[in-house]
DNA sequence: AAATAGTACCATGCAATACATAGTAGTATA
DNA sequence: TATACTACTATGTATTGCATGGTACTATTT
């Protein structure tokens, strides 16, 4: 059993609500939200980015626009929609309770 | 997007971390751990559960022992080996990096 | 112009794990 | 004996992160 593995599988169901947050703050486009997350010490890699974001817009969380770049291909910017930033507050609350069940498993007794 | 999908994803990666951590505090079956999660409000099913067990002791991270049980079949008590305590410390680490980077992710900038 | 390099996005098979469901087995009780 | 309760086992399904291979656009080099 691997440290690796299970770092990797602790990151498993979290992505979302790290890449929501991420977008809360502003329009952003796949490698803006790769630098995030790795300043906050969070590697996602491509594979996994793009199907999550496009799985975020067929649910309609995400909206987004092309943009032409001035120095290289057109960039996809990724915005949150109002159901959006409604299904990351629910997300925060359920990360919430969850830090607050370690918490307790780790503490109480 | 389901938000009761997403919790379990959620729960995904970490629920070893937290038998094990239920286990350091002395040896317990398998209801007994059941009980101890749901106390801290994290839950868990069987189907899930036991294939963990037994994967964590095919990793040899877990030890176990038959006892009769004085009011119905007999039980299986689990107790966290040496390499199951090391690991169990290197998941403690890993959480708290998650945690430091949902927080830097939720707060800079 | 063609080839190469850098950047951006897309597609998919695989591995891992939570869950739902179905079942077996031991013990106690009706 | 049948039923109920408790405990453990097995497995198919759904979901998602990762590795890998690819296409496409733009800029730079040959």
């Amino acid at each position: 059993m691997n440290i690796e593995n299970s770092k990797a599988q602790m990151r498993k169901g979290i992505l979302e609500f790290c890449i929501l947050s991420v977008l809360e703050r502003g329009e952003a486009y796949p490698s803006d939200i790769i630098d995030e997350l790795k300043k906050a010490k969070l590697m996602i890699v491509e594979g996994t980015l793009y199907p999550l974001l496009n799985r975020l817009k067929t649910d309609e969380l995400l909206a987004y626009r092309w943009e032409e770049s001035n120095s290289g291909p057109p960039r996809k910017y990724y915005s949150l929609t109002p159901k959006g930033k409604e299904f990351l507050d629910n997300l925060a609350e359920t990360w919430k309770e969850l830090e607050n069940a370690v918490k307790n498993i780790r503490k109480t007794k």
